[in-house]
DNA sequence: CCCAAATGAGACACTGACGTCTCACTCCTT
DNA sequence: AAGGAGTGAGACGTCAGTGTCTCATTTGGG
C-alpha cells in the first residue's frame, strides 16, 4: 500500500468520507469542514489530506453525484419500453441519490459560470427520454423537454427535502414523483 | 418628518431597498451586505441603518415574501370556482414573486428550527386548495395535499430559476407550471 | 438662507472558517 | 522488535464578511 499514490484502503476511505459528507451537506449545506470531518469520524487534517479544500470536496461531490445519476440512468434503461415506465424506473433508481442531487442543484444555482460538463450530458439523456415519449405519442408535446427535465430535477429535490423534514412519507417518494410528473394532480377521465 | 420614527420618505426607501435586495439575492443568494447596498445605490452604513444586520434583512425579506404570497392567494380567490382554475390564477398571481419565493424556500431549507409562523398559514391555504379540489372530485386523491403543496413550491422555484438562467422561456412560466401540475406529462386520453 | 437630519465613505476591531504546519501517537508491515 | 506510514489534535496565520464608529458632505424643511 506504499507503492501507489492512491493506496488500497485510501480510496475506500475516501469514498466513505465522500458519502458521509454528501449525507451531511445534503441536510446542512453550510456545514463546516470541521463538521464534515467529525461526521466522518476523522480529523480535519486528514480530511484535507483527501481533499485539498472545500472547493475540491464539493467538486468531488459533484463528480460522485454525476456518476451516481449516470448509473441510475443506465440502470433505468431509459431508452427501452414505454417512456412512462422508463421514467418510473428512473425515479426509483435515482431515489438513493436524491438528497445529493438536491444539494448539487442548489449548489450549482449559486455558482456563476463554468459548470461541470457532465451535467450537460445528463440533461441531454433526461431530455431525450422526454422527447422520446413525445415522439412516441405517449407524452404531450406542448411542454418543452427542457422544462420537463427541469421539473424532474425540481420534483426530485423537493421530494428529498420534504421527506428529510418529515413533511411527506419516505415510502411514497417514488410514487409521488412519478405520478405527479406523469399524470398531474387532475383526476383523469378514464 | 421629525415627529415620527418612521418618517415619510424612510419607509418608501426601505421598501425600495428591500425589493432591490430581493432581486439581487434571488440571483445571488451569497451576495455580500456591501453588494446589496451597492445594488440599491446606497452605502453600507445606510443599509445598516435600515436593517440591523444580515439576519434582519433576511427576516424582512421573508416577511415581504409572505406578504406578497398572501396577497397572491387573496387575489387568486383560491376558494372560488373550480380548483383547477383557482390554481391557474394562483400561478399567475405568484409569478412576480416567484424568484423571491425560491430564495426564501432554499433559505428556510438551511435554517434549523424556528421558522416564521407565516409559512404555516400559507401552507395551510395552498393545501386547502388542493384538498378542496380532491373533495370536489376534481383532483386525484392518491397524492396527499402536503405533497401537492410542496410540489407547487418546488415547481414555482424551479421555473423561476430555469427562466432566470434562460433554460426556458419566461412567457411560458404560468402555462408550464399549471399544465404540468394539473395534467402531468402524459398525454391524456380525451 | 440656515440648520438639522440623513447619507456615503472610510477606518476599525471582531469573528468564523479556512489552509498549513508540527508533533506525538497508533497501527501495520517486515 | 523496529521502522515507517497514516492519523488526530492542536496551534498558528490569513482572509472575507460583518457590525460599529466617526466625520465630511449633501439634502430638505422651516
Amino acid at each position: 500500500m506504499s507503492h501507489l499514490g492512491y493506496g488500497c484502503l485510501m480510496t475506500v476511505d475516501r469514498d466513505q468520507v465522500l458519502r458521509t459528507a454528501a449525507a451531511l451537506l445534503t441536510r446542512k449545506p453550510t456545514a463546516t469542514m470541521d463538521e464534515v470531518a467529525r461526521a466522518s469520524g476523522i480529523g480535519r487534517a486528514t480530511l484535507h489530506r483527501h481533499f485539498a479544500g472545500r472547493d475540491a470536496l464539493v467538486k468531488a461531490l459533484e463528480e460522485l453525484g454525476i456518476r451516481e445519476f449516470e448509473a441510475a440512468l443506465d440502470a433505468a434503461r431509459t431508452d427501452e419500453g414505454p417512456a412512462s415506465d422508463a421514467l418510473r424506473r428512473l425515479v426509483a433508481e435515482v431515489e438513493p441519490a436524491a438528497g445529493l442531487l438536491a444539494f448539487l442543484v442548489t449548489e450549482n444555482q449559486l455558482f456563476e459560470g463554468e459548470v461541470n460538463e457532465g451535467w450537460d450530458r445528463l440533461d441531454a439523456r433526461v431530455s431525450a427520454l422526454f422527447r422520446r415519449g413525445q415522439e412516441g405519442g405517449e407524452f404531450r408535446i406542448d411542454l418543452p423537454p427542457a422544462w420537463l427535465t427541469e421539473a424532474f430535477y425540481g420534483l426530485v429535490g423537493t421530494a428529498a427535502w420534504a421527506v428529510q423534514d418529515g413533511r411527506v412519507a419516505a415510502k411514497d417518494f417514488q410514487y409521488m414523483i412519478a405520478e405527479l410528473l406523469l399524470g398531474g394532480a387532475r383526476r383523469s377521465v378514464e
